[in-house]
DNA sequence: AACATATATATGATATTTCACATATGTGTT
DNA sequence: AACACATATGTGAAATATCATATATATGTT
């Protein structure tokens, strides 16, 4: 993972909002995303398609779900810097994560 | 300083650099860039000054040079994510420093 | 097999960023 | 004042990123 690589990736609101949520819950499907951040499913998924192509995510299928979570192979300084923009700019994605809490709470699966 | 702004700021090669050049020696003016990173003088000036509009860099005029810094109120957490890009990724702007070093050596002022 | 749900990708249009070049501003020297 | 040096900014063109929409793929259910 480069520097610069790293942080393109993390330019972009959707982008980085998916990355601070699935930090904060560890993993999300897409429609959690999508409920989350109230954006339309291309959307969501071609943002994840990209995190996922530069190695900040990976996925993983169960059933006709999709997960993504930080990739197990994240250099520990990258893992650093998500934590620490996590961390320290709750106020940024805080109403996503209600938003999230609410969703996963109104029945299991996506709707 | 919201995350988003600080990933946008440090997703550019020149900008990138530019603030791990600095980080590495405390502050460089914009002859220093030109010479470390082997760019046209505009384009160092003017992605500088999108750092210093954004709160990164704080500039500081003695005579003809300007000298550039990380700025005093960045909070500690964006200090935190230069360090970490600059601890982890040396290979990235080894070659600028070096650059850096050669030039400061071969006569005080700009050349 | 037909269907519904979840996700991914292709495509062309639009918005944003970056660039090279020209020019302007600020500072010290003669 | 004229000049040289260092830096900043304006401008339109070129490159890049993002988007909305349509469509494709994958999975589970009937």
């Amino acid at each position: 993972m480069m520097p610069l690589q790293l942080f393109k990736c993390l330019s972009d609101p959707t982008r980085l909002q998916s990355v601070l949520l699935i930090n904060h819950f560890d993993e999300a499907c897409v429609c959690d995303l999508i409920a989350a951040l109230e954006l339309d499913q291309p959307k969501v998924s071609r943002h994840l398609a990209e995190l996922r192509r530069c190695g900040i995510l990976q996925d993983e299928r169960r059933g006709k779900w999709v997960y993504y979570r930080l990739h197990d192979e994240l250099p520990e300084w990258a893992l650093d810097v998500v934590r620490l923009a996590a961390d320290n700019n709750q106020s940024y994605f805080s109403s996503a994560i209600n938003k999230l809490h609410q969703y996963r709470q109104q029945g299991p699966g996506c709707q």
